[in-house]
DNA sequence: TTCATAACCGAAAACGTTTTCGATTTATAA
DNA sequence: TTATAAATCGAAAACGTTTTCGGTTATGAA
């Protein structure tokens, strides 16, 4: 029940704390024959050091932490896979905290992180976030810090991002192909860098192919849920008999309008056309299965991990750090909520 | 940038260490004009207490692990969520490590948890983990121990379950209820505690019911997952004509079965009804939408929190604390795959 | 005045580790 | 043999906090 610890070890040996410590720590100035009796009796008594000790003494926690708007989330939950498999590979841990997409528990949970003294922060944002002040804290703690997905252009900081204007370029692009002409979007709020790039994007392929704008096609989905998805579907069917295809912010968006479709006996793609983005695992399952944009959660994590690691790094041997942005690929997933490819005459 | 200490606040009063840590504690043999000087200079210095020092001074982390097979996964998630929202009420985060359903792995996992010296863990258990020393490890040691969900008996701690026999029960008397003769069951693996009791309240149902229990229309989805629920699905439909109903283990294996019917144009649940389990959000978005059970993972991770904190606060206070097992209470939900029930005649 | 008590404060130890730097011993060379 | 270098070790400080326990001062009563 009692710990056991360098001094024990020490006394056991009658040698100092000192060379106890650096013998398990394979300093040059200890010899063969200390380390080897050291490393048995510390196997022995089953030793292993105090982190709260190491922390204190080393200043690190080896521990990052991790915001994101919600856990209940297939793409979130997928990048809390990559992150905390990559960061254990590196002997780190993660605390996860959830802001609800609020910013006012967004700041307290930065000052939570900061306050345990976290080797370093990854956060997607907050929708409603848009006061930054809370991020220039922890830069100015010189806490290493990354944005992924959610992020802001405001903040000198490492990214990892999609594009999201070039993917939703792409998948309203897939609707014009497959014969789409009158197309709708179910958009998410106005503030989200990510909600507004998704709506540039489906604006200019549009207009790129000669398809004129209508911003009354345009339906916003304050929360971006399955209901809201619900309610957008019955809204445009009551506005806008014409609407033959409708590009979503999200799959969850894009599944609630198809439901309502299935119910109203409206054939999809036939009828309407749908086209989601994030590729959730419930775009596969539903009937018809849904078009959408893969959105690599998993790979995002891992490499979000990966960059901040090299942060901390820099950090502990003061090496100078430049931060970088990276954008991770895309891709178009077709499946039954599109029509096929209309040939090119 | 650098830190602000007791010690700071100390010589810019003129007044000791000790006093200025008692003052911030509200210890009360410091008279309250000497509080007021020291909360207003820390106020003014924003200083926050050195956690690693704290830490390492009251043998505290405020910091639990948890480790669960699978962070993608809706029911976890769920329970996730439920945790770290409770967790945060009481001053503590979550470490979160994933087992991958793998024992080694999660072994491993708790070594880990212990070396960080959390204040407590909470587990589920991987479906491959039949020797349990590591947890006795964890007992040994005296740490708070709470296991929910995929439980083992043969652990003496406190535990958060639902009564998986008599869900499954419930689950395979509705479709008995809506004139189903011939039940099918998509069971999980052999050696998981839940996967066992699902199977032996769809049998025990089927018996108390006059159908002679058939083991040939027992299949086994070994990491019950869409694909398993796919194969199965075609398998049964090989194998037997005749049969008007299943009961799965989880709704994923559902929902894979049902792609497979809606492909070969079976019609659910007229020709085969199908009973999910655990309600996750994809049984609510397929067509036809999904009779289950719901599994209230958010509660069982709140609950779970709460019951390890007792425990932990016992602990501190060095009380005794006598484990207890708490069931949470499960509800039929009845969707469109299953028929609506008969009347009795 | 003296004595008892209460109110307030601080010295110091403790938590367990890491690391600097000086001391001692041993080996090597001249 | 001595001088020098190399190998090996340990004392001690430091990290920042908490808490015990003893000491000092102020207060009031006798």
């Amino acid at each position: 029940m009692k710990e056991v610890t360098l001094k024990e070890i020490a006394e056991n040996l009658g040698i100092s704390i000192t060379t106890v410590s650096k013998a398990l720590k394979d300093y040059p100035d200890v010899s063969k024959k200390t380390k080897e009796l050291v490393k048995n009796e510390a196997k022995r008594l089953h030793y292993t050091p105090n982190v709260f000790a190491v922390n204190l003494r080393t200043k690190e926690s080896k521990t990052v932490g991790l915001i994101i708007p919600e856990v209940v989330h297939h793409f979130f939950s997928s990048v809390i896979n990559g992150i905390i498999e990559q960061a254990e590979k590196k002997g780190y841990l993660v605390i996860i905290l959830q802001s609800n997409e609020s910013y006012k528990l967004e700041k307290k949970q930065i000052d939570l992180l900061i306050s345990k003294r976290v080797d370093g922060i990854m956060i997607s944002l907050a929708s409603t976030t848009t006061n930054i002040s809370h991020l220039h804290d922890v830069k100015e703690l010189n806490i290493p810090l990354l944005m992924f997905d959610k992020i802001s252009k405001l903040i000198e900081c490492s990214k990892i991002i999609i594009n999201d204007r070039q993917a939703a370029y792409i998948a309203t692009k897939h609707l014009i192909d497959t014969g789409c002409k009158r197309i709708a979007h179910f958009r998410g709020a106005l503030l989200p860098q990510n909600s507004i790039d998704r709506f540039l994007g489906y604006k200019k392929a549009l207009e790129d192919h000669g398809i004129k704008y209508d911003s009354s096609l345009v339906y916003i989905c304050e929360n971006v849920n399955y209901e809201e998805g619900r309610a957008a579907a019955i809204k445009l069917l009551e506005d806008h008999k014409d609407v033959d295809g409708i590009f979503t912010i999200t799959d969850l968006v894009a599944v609630g309008a198809i439901a309502v479709f299935n119910e109203k006996g409206i054939k999809v793609p036939d009828d309407i056309a749908i086209m989601g983005f994030s590729n959730w695992f419930v775009s596969q399952a539903i009937t018809p299965s849904l078009s959408t944009i893969d959105q690599p959660g998993y790979k995002m994590g891992k490499k979000s991990f990966k960059l901040l690691y090299k942060e901390m790094q820099a950090k502990k041997n003061h090496e100078a750090f430049t931060p970088i942005t990276k954008t991770l690929e895309t891709s178009l997933i077709i499946r039954d909520s599109t029509k096929p490819i209309v040939p090119k005459r």
